[in-house]
DNA sequence: CCAATTATTATACAATTGTATATACGACTG
DNA sequence: CAGTCGTATATACAATTGTATAATAATTGG
């Protein structure tokens, strides 16, 4: 509890110019001048990806500061009030535009799904392919589902749950097409969900060499389950 | 850059007793008094559990301040120092510990297996057991996997490697035992090993209640992937 | 074109953090 | 008993953080 303090904040002390009666009033406007006021009103996906650009291997969401974002953004820090209650928020909805962002790839890429490439096999393409251009995104929900705030892992946890039910739909009319027929395909999918992002999250940790062994263990996982999955289908005890 | 600070640490400023040449130095030791100088060497184990004890749904050990810890333990922040160099060096030793700890737990009940419950529902009951009765670790290695600095990721990860590896020699023990054989037992474990983590992990965030259901679901896809296991075995194309 | 609103800013400040320094105590050694 | 050495502490301090306040500029509406 500091009882003396003339302490400045922000940048390093500038005596020529702070302590003045009219400190920030200068006469002639430099074009270096940091533009006080209003600005361009951009700020808010500007904030959202100066977080995404801030996290890293050894970054979590949960570590950035509210005044780091900012800084990053090339805001002050108080603007980001106007835009997110908290980092938290911010980092809400960072989640949900990664996770939407994804499922239309991923989306995109099961259209194009052929003969010869199982779904397995295509979904786990466009997935390493995201994890290798990393542009962001694929991190996020690789790695931060299970810390921070409860509202945090909720939207997190949506995201892959709007994951399973997509695959489980296609699940079901891919292997209805093969004459096939699987046991409880939503908890198949959500097992092929899971496995898939707790490979990922491997992967992510690896050198890039050996991501193509890591996807060729998960496909033969994913071949696990489906088969397990049409087998228990027949007889339900194993 | 603060230029002028008189301001004091620590607790609020008591005037009566700083800025005097000796202000430590009281003369009538009262029993009260916080014990300077030298302690008992349990600190180590003290600090351990101090940041056990601090971490819960929405504190993970990264989170966790030298300075936090240090109070919880009843010492000095410097006094950390002698122990550990960082706060993630305390994570990996806690790390250690909780994966040792859980892995004798789960050794010793799969002894007990009995032909009425599987491997599968046996080690999924000690781990839910251990879920419930949150004495913390488990909560450790559910949810501190992916974050954190590279050292911590790879504590956690060598001791789930761990569990792969002793579910393996079960998995194809067990298995023989009962006249089946599985396809690439190493990969079957590690998938049934990540998968119990990620249901373990979400069953942390879910009401009590729910927790039967969410075992039911995962020993349905542990069979899954035995089931399959056991099919690529007889014929690898599926 | 002026007033109101709104977005952004600078400044301030208490809290907290990690760590540097010096000091005090206890236990062992002689 | 004295020395000294390891362990703990108190104090200090700069850095950083979240947020409060008030000032300032751009935008909008009349």
């Amino acid at each position: 509890m500091p009882v003396d303090s003339s302490s400045l904040d922000s940048q390093p002390v500038d005596t020529s110019r702070s302590d003045s009666t009219d400190c920030a009033i200068t006469v002639a406007d430099t074009p270096m001048r940091p533009a006080l006021g209003r600005r361009a009103s951009t700020s808010r996906e500007e904030l959202i990806s100066a977080a995404l650009a801030l996290i890293g291997p050894e970054r979590s969401i949960g570590s950035l500061s509210l005044r780091e974002i900012s800084r990053e953004a090339g805001i002050a820090p108080n603007s980001f009030y106007r835009h997110f209650k908290d980092v938290d928020e911010l980092a809400i909805a960072l989640i949900e535009q990664a996770g939407h962002a994804l499922r239309t790839l991923i989306g995109e890429a099961r259209d194009r799904i052929t003969p010869q490439h199982s779904v397995a096999r295509t979904s786990m393409m466009v997935f390493m392919e995201q994890l290798q251009s990393d542009q962001g995104y694929l991190h996020l929900l690789l790695r931060e589902g299970k810390v921070g705030s409860v509202a945090f892992k909720q939207a997190v946890d949506q995201q892959l749950v709007s994951f399973e039910q997509e695959l489980c739909v296609d699940l079901i009319q891919l292997e209805a097409a093969q004459g096939h027929n699987v046991y409880a395909p939503e908890l198949a999918a959500k097992a092929i969900t899971r496995l898939v992002f707790s490979m990922g999250a491997i992967a992510m940790d690896q050198p890039r060499d050996q991501h193509a062994v890591t996807m060729e263990q998960t496909i033969s996982m994913i071949r696990m389950i489906i088969a397990g999955a049409r087998i228990m289908k027949l007889s339900p005890k194993v």
